[in-house]
DNA sequence: GGAGAGGCCGAAATCGCTTGCAATTTCCGT
DNA sequence: ACGGAAATTGCAAGCGATTTCGGCCTCTCC
């Protein structure tokens, strides 16, 4: 290009000033339409690039929004994050993506550029072990912070996520109901607030149905699909095998299929299986995989809504708002359409 | 907060200037080490922010590289990212993503908020359809643009991809090898030119195996697991089955033999499949699933530093570089280990 | 003890846009 | 036609960091 195009060119090239073009071009009722209509016309056939930054420098607001989850892979941020960026694209906000993958100095080199280039907000399912003043430090920076799927204690901030401890209840309830009185718990651990949770909801669905927990039926891990593949062999490998599994995620139970399947045993047959999440692949997957669905995209469209709501001045919640879970029963359970 | 901490807040409080400050804190040779010290210890002390907004308007670089997809969720596109995110952290550029779905006005949005952002360049697999002048407006006002996985015609800048067509050949040939007379291809379209390369992959490892094309052996579609799982059905209602499958992408191959169990038929045993990409999950799968390895890691790598060079100055290619695929044997194609 | 050489530091101009306020023009009613 | 309200437009002061240049100090060495 030979030169960049600034407001002066324009206003230069018109004949007015700078401050006019400027107000017109935002569509400021200061100016005539005659005179707006001239200067857009003109922008256009200059390839006139508004400079966000200059901008931003002057009104501190920059129009970017820091998106921070564990893993934009994992499907279930995934609906989330698709529910989100609908949301900013209609308030033309940009939104900036940052995996941590649990690495609470990710994260804080995430936030670290959210602060530098004045970002408006920030959208965090924290990493493990953030501290409260991880939140605070970003919030007194005037950065306002959205939980979601995870809380932390004392942050103070305006919190969504599914309730997790009642959705894996219905999950126990519903194997109890089909009559299973062994029921193991697969993937998730006490790291995560979602982990403690969803056991939470587990160890209270046995007490509820009138089952005795077996520790052993507890087998921890992470949360993806490679994990739920490897806990089949040790499922596997477990004498007095239980007739039931919930496992913490649908990632975690699809790679339990996999191994189970490997080893011969029938997923919906030879032992049911609940996921947790309701992640679009749970429908077709064979057998199609009963669920909780975790409502994703309310948590998603909730936390961005709510967002926009503080930026435009309403004061914030401090509370965890909870969405209601709920049970989508198909084959692996061995009930089910 | 109580008030905004700037260079001059440093300055002022030790008794300094803030072009000295500045120089300081970039770690310029200009300044005394022990007043170097003095002022990054305040800045820690006083909480100072360094406002990027500011020193890029000035200095214009931003710090920022776009990278715009089809969709992040897709493992193929996420396992290039994960490199590309690697390789920037190292150079302490921050990555803004989109995914555009396809959608031309989505991403020309895109591209045009990173030139109002000033960005210092981009990582793109362009959408369908997307024309030339598209990509030299960006490189006109001087986002240098590297693409990846798709090309496009007459665009002049530097691209990565996977040898699509040689890839694809590779899968045809094992199948071929394995005594397979009959093979249908599932999944993608012209519209993209990974579609074209890899329809014309099979169609010349169809020819190097002798063997007759026939039309309907090829079911176009999307290139996701949904669609792999639809196409089971119209795969399976053919008459005269082929006995051998080759899929547009893994995630096709994924959905489709999903699709094909629910039918009774079992992949690997009744009838051989192969993938395309080698995500994470093809390993893993029921069967294992033999597919083309794609290196997507080395794809992200190599743009990822492509595109650095270029922001260092080194004169751009304006080549598509060409990555060598690899066959990955398994399960599914009745062969392997 | 004085001059020259370096090493450090400060003043000030810029980057491009926004905006409160002042200045100018247009337009009415009477 | 005239005064003043209403409608437009222009001035200029920032926003915060970078960076060139000139100037002040120390030191060193003769």
């Amino acid at each position: 290009m030979a030169q960049k195009v600034k407001l002066s060119t324009i206003a230069d090239a018109l004949g007015l000033s700078t401050a006019t073009v400027s107000l017109a071009l935002r569509d400021s009722p200061l100016v005539a339409d005659v005179t707006r209509e001239r200067i857009k016309d003109a922008a256009r056939e200059l390839g006139y690039i508004y400079n966000r930054r200059a901008a931003s420098l002057r009104t501190s607001r920059s129009g970017i929004v820091g998106v921070c989850v564990h893993d934009v892979m994992n499907p279930f941020y995934g609906e989330i994050l698709k529910s989100i960026e609908t949301e900013l694209d209609r308030q033309r906000q940009t939104f900036i993506l940052c995996n941590h993958h649990d690495d609470l100095s990710k994260q804080r080199s995430f936030v670290d550029t959210l602060l530098q280039l004045g970002a408006d907000g920030l959208i965090m399912s924290p990493a493990l072990g953030t501290p409260a003043a991880d939140i605070r430090l970003a919030e007194d920076n005037d950065l306002p912070v959205i939980l979601i799927a995870r809380t932390i204690d004392g942050a103070g901030v305006h919190g969504f996520r599914g309730d997790d401890a009642y959705g894996m209840g219905l999950a126990v309830d519903h194997l109890v109901s089909l009559g299973h009185r062994s029921i193991a718990m697969i993937g998730g651990t006490h790291a995560t607030s979602t982990g403690r949770e969803r056991e939470a909801g587990y160890l209270a669905g046995l007490e509820r149905g009138g089952i005795a927990f077996q520790p052993r039926w507890r087998i921890e891990g992470p949360r993806d699909r490679h994990s739920g593949f490897d806990s089949a062999a040790t499922f596997l490998a477990m004498p007095d095998r239980p007739t039931a599994i919930v496992c913490f995620s649908d990632l975690v139970a699809l790679g339990l299929m996999y191994g189970l399947a490997r080893g011969g045993v029938r997923p919906g047959i030879d032992v049911a299986v609940v996921g947790y999440d309701d992640i679009d692949e749970a429908e077709i997957a064979t057998p199609p995989l009963t669920t909780v669905s975790n409502g994703q995209s309310e948590v998603g469209e909730c936390s961005a809504r709510a967002l926009i709501d503080r930026l435009q001045g309403t004061t914030a919640s401090e509370q965890t708002t909870l969405i209601q879970p709920e049970l989508k029963v198909r084959r692996s359970c061995g009930a089910g359409a």
